[in-house]
DNA sequence: TAGGCCATCTGGTCCT
DNA sequence: AGGACCAGATGGCCTA
């Protein structure tokens, strides 16, 4: 049970406990007894529960959309939309990880948090800019006064790349990187 | 036990 | 029309 009060329940119906009387759900296996208006499904290979209790925020005055099909359909269509939602939320939260695999940082036990993984992975572009920009004005007398226009053609040259190379090679692109900081 | 972080559900809006 | 995206809400887990 969650310690900490984080506000009531609010007033919303959701479409899952809408009455429906040619609508039944299968209920799972041994879970006979459904507390509220729970009720769970299979989807594929798994069981998923649809809560009847309000989730989700309610704009005041927001129109709802009209619903079409009958409950079942669109239990079917929530259930679909709930899995792609996680797919989604999966893959971007496997994007985190490869982000924070891609940062350098102090190693603890403690995994990063999403926030922080934001943070450092700014922090760290804007130093390795940073680095890169002061590398190229040291090839490049009299490019400190033109430090934006470095930066531009810094961007340029990487957009360049990645439309011609359609991923981040990073040995290609720092050979570009090097060939521009020759004054190419 | 409070608070941070997270996964998940949900419905509205945008986009193709 | 349907999927992607977004953001609010909620509950679970963990830590100080």
């Amino acid at each position: 049970m969650k310690s900490k009060g984080k506000g009531s329940k609010r007033g919303r119906q959701s479409w899952a406990e809408q009455d429906d009387p040619d609508f039944t759900l299968e209920t799972e296996p041994g879970s006979s007894e459904q507390e509220g208006s729970e009720a769970s499904v299979r989807l594929g290979g798994t069981w998923r529960t649809l809560r009847g209790e309000g989730h989700g925020r309610t704009r005041v005055g927001a129109r709802r959309r009209r619903q079409h099909g009958n409950a079942k359909e669109r239990n079917v269509r929530r259930l679909e939309s709930n899995e792609r939602e996680r797919q989604r939320m999966h893959k971007l939260n496997n994007a985190f990880q490869a982000l924070r695999e891609a940062i350098p940082h102090v190693k603890t036990d403690k995994k990063l948090s999403k926030i922080e993984t934001l943070t450092l992975a700014k922090n760290y572009i804007k130093a390795l800019t940073t680095i890169i920009l002061g590398m190229s004005n040291a090839c490049l007398p009299h490019a400190e006064s033109h430090m934006e226009t470095n930066a531009s053609r810094l961007l340029q040259c990487y957009q360049q790349h990645l439309q011609e190379e359609g991923e981040e090679d990073l040995s290609n692109y720092l050979s570009h990187i090097h060939s521009f900081s020759q004054g190419s």
